[in-house]
DNA sequence: CGACTTTGACCTGCGC
DNA sequence: GCGCAGGTCAAAGTCG
């Protein structure tokens, strides 16, 4: 059961590598799956139209609404990773806690699109799930933040595994 | 009863 | 300006 696989492209394509010490504080996730093999890939996501995020994430006060971000709204870029993952459920047991705000049909996809938040007070991660209708074995996952808090749940060797991964950010 | 999901409405950005 | 698509909110419902 224990078939895991990470297939990364090469890493170099990623702007600088630097930035991955640098953002490395916990991962966005930390699989935790039990009988779904994954073969991850991280996809270029920086191609999100023209809207783009910084890493400060704070600084767009109140999200509700989008308002507020009005007068400077210099839409901050935030770290986006997203990998693929060839699985049954949709929801990986990364060893976060989640809460799910959102729903929404993704247009060219039969399947809809999910929109969770991580539930740890102060921490903002938000990550998306989405199954390809090509291929609807294939789960797309896009993290979007860091994590400024341990992983709530143990995560057996899983957590071993990914301090040795690396993770492409997308923007 | 608290935590979480569901779901329709609302807001925003973008392309035409 | 308008319409579409994506993203978020929040009330109501569900579950343990």
């Amino acid at each position: 059961m224990e078939n895991y696989q990470f297939i990364f492209p090469n890493p170099s394509s990623s702007s600088s590598p630097a930035a991955h010490s640098e953002h490395r504080q916990y991962f966005p996730f930390s699989l935790n799956m039990d009988h779904h093999q994954s073969s991850t890939s991280n996809q270029d996501y920086s191609s999100r139209k023209g809207s783009d995020d910084t890493n400060e994430e704070e600084t767009t006060t109140n999200p509700k609404l989008g308002i507020s971000n009005k007068g400077d709204h210099k839409k901050a870029k935030k770290h986006r990773y997203a990998f693929q993952t060839r699985s049954q459920v949709d929801i990986l047991d990364d060893g976060y806690r989640w809460r799910k705000y959102g729903q929404k049909a993704v247009k060219n996809n039969n399947f809809p699109r999910s929109y969770y938040r991580c539930t740890h007070q102060g921490c903002s991660v938000k990550k998306q799930v989405q199954r390809l209708s090509k291929d609807e074995g294939v789960v797309v996952t896009t993290y979007e933040g860091i994590h400024s808090h341990p992983i709530e749940k143990s995560t057996d060797n899983f957590e071993h595994i990914l301090t040795q991964m690396q993770i492409f950010t997308a923007y």
